[in-house]
DNA sequence: AAATAGGAGACTG
DNA sequence: CAGTCTCCTATTT
């Protein structure tokens, strides 16, 4: 964890700015979205490397009549380049191209952040005169930290708080939608962006929930401002928990927080300190973060050759360790299950020694094996409700373990990282693709298990790709996302990416955006798809009941 | 310029 | 033969 700070700025604050353009060699967002973090250790353990940021966006007070403070947890971000994060013409018009487009900001990649938005305007704010929206932080990197108001918003101070989490891993499509609700009601409007791609990782909350969150940033950060007692941390986290909790149980008031029985990896690892001694960690002594490296002489840190060497080292040590460890989890589970490491290709008896192994983990209840006889590629396109609906008891944990799964495979993919722990033959591993290979691949692999190899994804049909791409927002979410799960609707935002992910998959490498639309075209008859009533650009729809 | 629409033939398992 | 893939022309956004 590095903390940069921008010496450009003649802002009183200190910062912490992620290095510019800096591109995530891995997609750990997923796993941080399960990342519990009470599970980390007590006592002097304190002392861990968590740094939380936060920065500040401040509409104008005419596009937010009502302002929201949302709060985002993020403790990585996902791969993405800049010029993925296109935010859409309307929002290029009112900013300006360079604005949106080059100084968009680098992901904000190490630490813990907590974003509060939507406090009160900088007068300061060096880029005031390019647009009313300048001191939105996140559209300007040179003060994107620079202002440092209090949550308890001296511009509203009767409105009430409306908290929402938004899940760390999809920072970015989420962000997207979060931009166009809070600055653009209008925007949102016409292109439904209403509906929240992701519900089970957003939620509302009461006021005197959003009240106790508030507060507790507050405090956080008016006390501490750039680095924060780990402590102060690790209670926000709680209340997060306890939030979530809220929201799955349907509950309307804070419960006290459950002992968990998920996580069991996370919290042996965790509870192991001798990784302190190991990466150095003092007590919350930030500054000498810059110096820490990770001494990771395994030769499966290899970096993918475009990535950002410093960003490896930039990784939170905590995050890392522990994601190494859930990688070696599952690689030992495929191994003894004779798994495939991508969950799409199970068959569905894969599926349920998976199911099964890991009901034994978290000492789950059994399932009812009939509900689960279906395949790895329907697997992962089922939601949580899904998962839910057939185990009640269970389907959020093994959702969340599924999510996991998808996200070590996909990084797997990302640097060829994914080998099992004694297998260095490294299938002469010249062959790490090219920078943007986040995505899934059916590359074969002969370091892999190889049962339940040969079949699988290469008869996967068009529908069924883009709804496996549709399930994992936090990889794919700058690509192609839902814009009404419900009814099936879903936007595709890099029409050029999502040819070239369904071309890889199906090893056709002229794959293109016109023989791809071609291929949903044809579904027009077939009843899998149609346009939406209104017919909008790139936004496709699924006929009943292929939108289930 | 990019997306949409759909005809038509080729390819593949 | 189904399901694309490929190429194409015309039209719309």
């Amino acid at each position: 964890m590095v903390l940069n700070r921008n010496t450009n700025s003649d802002e009183t604050m200190p910062q912490t700015v992620p290095s510019a353009g800096f591109t995530p060699p891995c997609d750990y967002s997923n796993f941080a979205d399960t990342f519990d973090l009470s599970l980390l250790p007590g006592g002097d353990t304190s002392t861990l490397s968590l740094t939380t940021t936060l920065y500040t966006n401040s509409p104008p007070p005419m596009t937010c009549p009502k302002p929201k403070i949302s709060t985002t947890f993020y403790s990585d971000s996902p791969s993405i380049k800049n010029n993925d994060l296109d935010l859409g013409p309307d929002f290029q018009k009112l900013l300006g191209p360079e604005l949106t487009k080059t100084q968009y900001p680098a992901s904000p990649v190490e630490g813990i952040y907590l974003e509060v938005p939507s406090i009160k305007i900088n007068p300061n704010s060096p880029t005031g005169s390019l647009s009313p929206y300048s001191t939105h932080s996140l559209l300007s990197p040179n003060e994107q930290y620079s202002t440092f108001p209090s949550p308890n918003s001296d511009l509203y101070p009767n409105s009430p708080p409306e908290v929402s989490l938004y899940s760390p891993n999809s920072y970015y499509s989420d962000y997207q939608q979060y931009v166009k609700k809070e600055f653009f009601p209008a925007y949102v409007k016409e292109e439904n962006y209403l509906s929240c791609s992701n519900p089970v990782n957003y939620t509302s909350l009461s006021t005197s929930q959003s009240r106790d969150l508030v507060d507790l940033l507050g405090n956080v950060i008016i006390k501490e401002e750039t680095t924060v007692n780990f402590d102060s941390i690790l209670q926000s986290f709680q209340i997060n928990d306890n939030l979530l909790d809220t929201y799955k149980s349907g509950e309307s008031q804070i419960v006290p927080q459950k002992p968990k029985n998920d996580h069991q990896l996370l919290r042996e690892v965790l509870r192991d300190t001798s990784f302190q001694k190991k990466f150095n960690i003092k007590p919350f002594d930030f500054g000498l973060m810059d110096n820490i490296k990770m001494e990771v002489p395994d030769d499966r840190d290899i970096i993918n050759p475009c990535s950002d060497e410093l960003s490896r080292e930039n990784i939170d040590p905590v995050l890392n360790l522990a994601i190494e460890q859930m990688r070696k989890d599952v690689n030992n589970t495929c191994a003894v299950l004779c798994i495939s490491p991508d969950p799409s290709q199970w068959t569905s008896a894969n599926v349920l020694s998976w199911l099964q192994w890991t009901t034994n983990q978290f000492g789950l209840s059994n399932l009812i094996a009939d509900q689960w006889n279906i395949s790895g590629s329907s697997l992962v396109t089922l939601s949580e409700e899904d998962f839910t609906r057939r185990a009640p008891q269970s389907g959020s944990i093994l959702y969340a373990q599924l999510e996991i799964w998808k996200a070590a495979f996909s990084e797997d993919d990302l640097g060829a990282q994914w080998l099992p722990e004694n297998n260095s033959s490294n299938a002469s591993s010249g062959d790490v693709s090219e920078d943007e290979d986040e995505e899934m691949s059916t590359d074969v692999d002969t370091t892999k298990p190889t049962t339940s190899r040969s079949t699988g994804s290469s008869h996967i049909h068009l529908w069924q790709f883009l709804k496996e791409l549709l399930a994992s927002p936090q990889i794919h979410g700058s690509c192609i996302r839902w814009i009404d799960r419900a009814k099936g609707i879903f936007k595709i935002e890099d029409s050029v990416k999502v040819a070239r992910l369904w071309g890889k998959r199906k090893n056709r490498p002229a794959m293109n955006y016109d023989k791809l639309s071609r291929s949903i075209r044809q579904y027009y008859k077939k009843g899998i798809m149609k346009k939406t009533e209104r017919s909008q650009r790139l936004v496709y729809q699924f006929c009943h009941p292929y939108n289930l």
